[in-house]
DNA sequence: TACATTTATAAGAATTACTTATATAATTAA
DNA sequence: TTAATTATATAAGTAATTCTTATAAATGTA
């Protein structure tokens, strides 16, 4: 014995006898034998250099010090095993936090009913969502300062890792009075030169970007480029996912040739996903088909595409 | 590896770890191998099902439940390390809560000094003391609900032990302007017959008792049993502690034959005293020489005199 | 691509903890 | 008072764990 260690097992064993008043029943109770609870507690009484439990043959009862440590050792072993077996709930999924940073259109139009099954199968898990352009989505995956992202690629980057979930049809946008909605069908990209262009982030970024008209101005937000649409301001090319399906003011038409943007699930390559993080990528991945089909996606191939 | 224990060297591997993001700085500052760290931290993760150190030969990150863990493993650990060092230092000690019950007539005169001396030399040892009879004395030992006691025997109980302290002289008192004041020097116990005696809980447990005088009222309580000797309502028999020295209006005589009373430290026999309790036992063991030489006391040879 | 550094693994040694057997002590009952 | 009973303490041997040494595998850097 070169230098003894008290260990919660002490005070675990300690707790044990002095609420049976007996190192047999103790014994018993720990699925150990009597010399080995005799044992700790004199392991336990000579370390802190102080008698804990008095005790004869016939009766074992706390000293003033050791009824004062009682509760003290309680609390200690109590908090030790909540703080492990919450760990285990966090790896067994039934708690944990889930925080992931999306483009608003994903996060608007597929997201709610893959939120709702996640919720239903992980009662326990919290979810943070938090709406970001493509940039700061990749920008938070990079920092941390989520468990995952939702999004296309900004700027492709060694420290992340992208799953290609799916890809978007562009389509050209336009207010119901503008003369565009006079015909239907496909619309050449050549047809937009002369048309005033309503620039967003997700176009900025788009080698598609070099046949666009005029570019007046520029909305990093969805929704203040749609009030601009709204206002027949001019037209603009968004991704089906960002157009409102049910706007009575709104029409969109397809683009030829046909343009789409790659939504991806954006992780970082050297960082471990916690098990919450990880339940809700498997939900992501096994709903996103019936996702596809329910509103008319596309299946993505690669991540070439971009 | 039956079942597998976790402990709180576990725990402190890992905040260690953690805290240097090295298994190396770890293992140095642990005064352990590198390997012993590897093994206990796989033990750690394997047990609670979760990674919490992202490691490669060139980094070691925390995970994101790592990260969480980190303050709660922290906490844990200082809360057992200072609840066992609170525990090491009561021994030593350094901190302690020690109560007393004691006679009334002990605790203002002989105690003052013995309390002084005590709290220089254990400053960090609260002290409770409460005046009390010889009886409730006796009975809060009994009941534990006292570290000690000090004061006569009630009842010899088998439950108690009882060490002489020292022995103090019972005296007449009376008013001044009682005729006794004429005379001066000892006076017979026969002398009280036709007095009217003021019985205290003291002379009530004596076997002096028979010889006194017709006892018309009882005073359990010292102070007004006083206050009716100041009305020299009659006479009383009173240890010399008991007796106030600088009263101007009270006198006393020495009785013949000289009768003493016992005072005894009262411990129970079953019960280990705790440190702090020890520490004041051993300063008024030692103090009480010095004692009864200031206040006129006698050594107290035996415990039959009572 | 080779080198330096760091973690992982394997095997054996040292330490620690437990069990069985037995002694010792204290209460109860005769 | 003494014997019986029951509980804790001790001793010795065994099992289990936890280290250390030696070595492998992996990562990042020159």
């Amino acid at each position: 014995m070169k230098y003894l260690n008290i260990t919660l097992r002490h005070l675990r064993t300690f707790v044990i006898v002095a609420r049976y008043g007996s190192f047999n029943r103790a014994a018993e109770e720990l699925s150990r034998t009597q010399p080995a609870i005799t044992l700790a507690i004199k392991q336990l009484e000579e370390f802190v250099g102080i008698k804990l439990l008095d005790r004869t043959t016939r009766r074992v009862v706390p000293t003033a010090e050791g009824e004062n440590f009682i509760p003290v050792a309680e609390r200690l072993v109590r908090d030790f095993d909540t703080a492990i077996s919450d760990l285990k709930a966090t790896a067994e999924r039934r708690i944990g936090n889930v925080s992931i940073a999306i483009v608003p259109s994903v996060a608007t139009q597929l997201l709610p009913p893959i939120v709702k099954t996640f919720s239903i199968n992980y009662p326990g898990i919290n979810l943070l969502l938090s709406d970001d352009t493509a940039r700061a989505v990749q920008q938070k995956v990079e920092r941390n300062e989520v468990d995952f992202g939702i999004g296309s690629i900004w700027q492709p980057s060694t420290l992340l890792k992208y799953t290609p979930l799916f890809a978007d049809k562009l389509e050209l946008v336009f207010h119901r009075d503008h003369y565009l909605s006079e015909s239907d069908g496909p619309i050449s990209w050549d047809a937009l030169h002369e048309e005033t262009f309503l620039d967003s982030g997700i176009t900025k970024s788009m080698r598609a970007r070099q046949a666009l008209g005029k570019s007046k101005f520029d909305f990093p937000n969805i929704t203040t480029l749609l009030a601009m649409l709204r206002s027949n301001l001019g037209v603009s090319v968004l991704p089906s996912l960002a157009i409102p399906t049910a706007d009575p003011d709104l029409r969109s038409r397809a683009l030829i040739p046909s343009e789409k943007r790659n939504i991806h699930l954006i992780t970082r390559n050297d960082w471990t996903l916690s098990p919450a993080a990880q339940a809700m990528i498997e939900t992501i991945m096994s709903e996103i088909p019936a996702q596809i089909a329910a509103l008319g996606l596309l299946p993505s191939q690669d991540i070439e595409s971009d």
